[in-house]
Formats: structure tokens, sequence, C-alpha cells
DNA sequence: GATTGACCTCAAGTTGACTTGAATTCGTAG
DNA sequence: CTACGAATTCAAGTCAACTTGAGGTCAATC
């Protein structure tokens, strides 16, 4: 089987090597075997790397996204939790949408006040209701990618 | 006028009072007045705390929310910047469903590895492809909800 | 066989978003 | 008028997710 090194790795994805350190360290991905002291990967970690980074997409801590997809690729996670989550995502899918369309609406919309503008409160109300009661999981760093 | 107390603008939102003077203090929301010391809010506080939500739940840094919906609610941003932002979230949109449809149906295929499955192959590059180009912000903490 | 350069380890630092705690100040109820 | 409780300030702490830096190791090239 062809194993990856950690540099072509780094390069194939655009994560840098530092971060794949840090995630074989807490298991969230783990080395195949060494080079030398040169980490070398299957070619799955690949696909490992495309689903942490729509975990982390969706606002998953790491830890949960290691439970949810264990470092062999196989779901750790009861299934009922695994469908519980799903609908998590639908609410948020959902919430981003409402946000999307509140973004465009503003960008076109002229009234000098956005809170007195009634398509805007509209907007508001679909996604407001619960947005304020749930919070997502948010946190750590990320490379200043300017905004 | 009526205005509201902290303590109340707290209790309707879920939103620890703590976390209110800390976003008044970087100026993502702004009170009103003083009753005594306490901090008094106009009733738009609320939606603007729905915005944030909305933003945080996008994975928008604070920062980021504060110039998108400055603290009157007047969007700061050029409009260009709103609709790039808008089309972003377009994508980010695509790939939670991606996940979420993984999601259901890891929860309910029954295969052992789910790298051979077919139907999850292809539910990873719906999403995959660019997932591994770009990367969210995504920073701080949140109180531990226990996942 | 010395040099190079990519990788290594390990400890410490950084960032964003809060939280916590101690000491203080009010307004209201008794 | 005193006591109470809820809100205040300010500094410091916490947490996840990385990054950085110093000093070391190796395999392949010159």
């Amino acid at each position: 089987m062809k194993l990856i090194d950690i540099g072509d790795v780094s390069a194939r994805t655009g994560i840098p090597a530092s971060t794949l350190r840090y995630y074989d360290e807490i298991g969230l991905i783990s080395s195949a075997a060494r080079h030398g002291l040169r980490r070398q990967f299957t070619p799955d970690v690949l696909v490992q790397l495309a689903l942490v980074a729509m975990g982390k997409t969706a606002g998953f801590a790491l830890e949960d996204i290691a439970r949810i997809f264990g470092r062999s690729g196989a779901p750790v996670l009861p299934r009922e939790e695994m469908r519980k989550k799903a609908d998590e995502l639908d609410q948020t899918i959902r919430e981003l949408a409402a946000l999307r369309d509140t973004l465009r609406h503003v960008a076109d919309c002229p009234a000098p006040s956005h809170l007195e503008c009634p398509t805007f409160q509209r907007l508001l109300r679909l996604a407001g209701r619960r947005a304020a009661r749930v919070h997502v999981r948010r946190r750590g760093k990320i490379k200043p990618v300017k905004a």
C-alpha cells in the first residue's frame, strides 16, 4: 500500500504540517508508519481530513468529530445520536439560509434603518426564534484569514 | 421608550449577564442608559442579539459581526462584501447538507467500513472537494453544552 | 563523509470568547 | 436607616485549537 509523506498531505490539503502533527497527537488522525522520523499516512487520511473539515464547518469540536468518525473512519457514536446531530444540522442550515437571505436583503435594500424595514423583520423572525436559545460550540483559533 | 434591564435581557435570551457586559464592552451591542449602575437596553437589543446568534452560527467572528451590522443595526460593510459573504454562506450550507446526509447515511448503513461503501464515497465527493481548501474561522469558547 | 533540508519533539505562547472572583455601589423593601 | 440582593468594575483565569521556537535527527544528495 502506498504511503504519503506528511509534507505531501500538507501540500495536497493545504493544512500545515504542524496541524497534522497536532491532529495526530490528539488521535483525530493516525500515522501508519515512520520513514526515519517522518510520519507516513495511508491515502484515506485525505478522506478523514475531508470529514474533519466538514465537521468543523458544522461547528463541532474536534473531540466530537473524533467520536463521530473514529480514527478508523468507523463511527463510534450510537445511531440515535447521529440522527440527533443530523437534525441539529437541519436547524443550523435553516438559520444559515435565513442569515444568507438577510445579508442579500441588506445588500439590496436602500432603507436607511433596517430595523424598521418589514422584510428585514420577517427574515429575523424566521431564524431568530430559537437562535437566541441554542448556541453553537465555537472555540480555538484559525489562521488569520483576513476578513 | 421602554428600557429593559440587563437582568431581563439575560432572562429572555438565556445569554449570561457577563456575556452581555462583554458584548457591550467590545461594542457589539450598546446600552442606552443606566439605572444607578445597572445597564438598560432598548428593546432592539433583542434583535441585535438574534443577529449575533445567526452570525455566530455561520462561523463569523464577533468582530466581523460587529462590522456587518454595526451597533446601530445599520450595516457598515460595502454591499459587494455582503454579497460575497452570502455566496460563501451558500457554499457552507451545501457542505452542511452533505455532512447531514453523510451522518444520516452512516446511521443507517450497516456496512462494516464506511470507507468502502460507495454511497459514503459519493457523499464525500460532494462536499470534500473544496472543504479541504477553505477553512472557517472558529475560535473562543462557549459554555460546556455537553455533547 | 559532510551538508542540506525536511521533519522531529517538547515547552511555551497566542487568539477569541468568555467566565470567575474579589471588592464595591446602588435602589428598594422592611 | 439598615440590610439585602442584584449589578458593577477590573484583573486574572480558562479553554480549544493551533502556532512558534529552540535544539535535535535523519535520508538522500554532493
